[in-house]
DNA sequence: TCTTGACTTGGACTCTGTCTATCGTAGGAT
DNA sequence: ATCCTACGATAGACAGAGTCCAAGTCAAGA
C-alpha cells in the first residue's frame, strides 16, 4: 500500500487532495472501514470533503484491484486495503471485528465437479466466526463496537 | 421444511395466517429468496400482509434455527430454508443465480490455530462464484436477473 | 363466549448507497 | 507563469433495504 499513490499516477489517475487522503486513510494490516468511517476520518484531515466522493474513490481503488469490498454483515461494506496478498476473513460474532487471516489449502478444490453444476467457478470467499479473545471473556464487548482498525 | 409448521407450533409460536403463508413460500430446494420477494408471493395469497410482518417472521425463523440469512451481494439479504442440511453457497457472478453445495472436508481445519487470534471458531461460510451454465454461453443473461428459485 | 397478550399493520424513520447538475481545479499546452 | 478544459468534487435529492412504533386485530386458553 505504501507506493499505492504511485501506482495510481502511474495509472493515468488524477491526483487530487481527497483522493490522496482517501488513500491514505486506507493503510496498514487489518484495516476494514466502511465508507463512513472512511469518510470520517477523511473528514479530519480535508473536512470539506463529501460521501459522494468518497464513495467515488473508493469504487475507482475496488475496479482497480487495488482496495477489496467486504461485506461479512448484511450491513454496510468495508474495503480492505490488503489487496495484493490473497487472504480470507474472520469475524466476531459479537463485536464484529475483522482480522485478515491465512488458510491453508485451496479451498476451490473442496467442491467436486458434481457439485459445480456446470458453474465455472473461478473465487472462493470464506468467511470464519466466532468470539474473538475480548468478547469471550465475562464482560465482553458491546456489539456494534467494532474497533474499526 | 415439510413438518416445520408443526415444529413451529411445538414451540409454542402462535399460528397466523400471515406467519403460516411466509412459512409456505419459504418451502423447496435451492431457494433463497429476498424479503421483497417473499413478501410479494406471499401477498398473492393474503393481499394484505405487510412487509413489517414478514421481516419479523424471517427474524424469528432465522432465531428459531429454521431459516438461514444469506448475503451474498452487498444487497438484499436472501433467506435459506434449508437449515437442517450444513451447505455452503455457488453463486453467478453475473446474474445472481445461487445454488446450495456440499463441499468435501472440514474448511475449519484449515485455519491454522496461530492464525486464530485467540478467537473461539466456531462457524465457516464459504461462497464460491463463477459464471452459470447459461451466463458462459455467447447470449449471457442480464445481470441481477436472479431467478430467485 | 370472553379475555388478553401476542401479532399485524401502515407509515414514519434510519442507514447505505447512487445519481445529477453545477462548480472547481490538476495538469498539459502555450 | 498563465490559460484551458476535461476530469473530478460537491450538495442535495433520491432510492433500496430494513427497523420502529402506536394503534388495531385476533389466536387460543379459561
Amino acid at each position: 500500500m505504501s507506493d499505492l499513490l504511485a501506482r495510481l499516477r502511474g495509472r493515468g489517475w488524477r491526483m487530487t487532495s481527497q483522493r490522496r487522503v482517501v488513500a491514505e486513510v486506507l493503510d496498514g494490516d487489518h484495516v476494514h472501514l466502511t465508507a463512513d468511517e472512511v469518510h470520517a476520518r477523511a473528514a479530519r484531515r480535508l473536512p470539506e470533503i463529501s460521501r459522494a466522493t468518497v464513495y467515488n474513490t473508493l469504487g475507482e481503488l475496488v475496479t482497480l484491484g487495488e482496495v477489496i469490498e467486504v461485506s461479512t454483515d448484511g450491513r454496510a461494506k468495508r474495503y480492505d486495503p490488503n489487496a495484493h496478498r490473497p487472504h480470507q476473513h474472520l469475524v466476531c460474532s459479537n463485536c464484529g471485528t475483522i482480522r485478515d487471516v491465512h488458510p491453508t489449502g485451496d479451498p476451490l478444490t473442496d467442491l467436486p465437479v458434481e457439485e459445480r453444476f456446470g458453474f465455472a467457478v473461478s473465487q472462493v470467499e470464506v468467511t470464519y466466526r466466532g468470539l474473538c479473545p475480548s468478547c469471550a471473556r465475562p464482560t465482553p464487548a458491546v456489539p456494534g463496537a467494532h474497533s474499526a482498525t
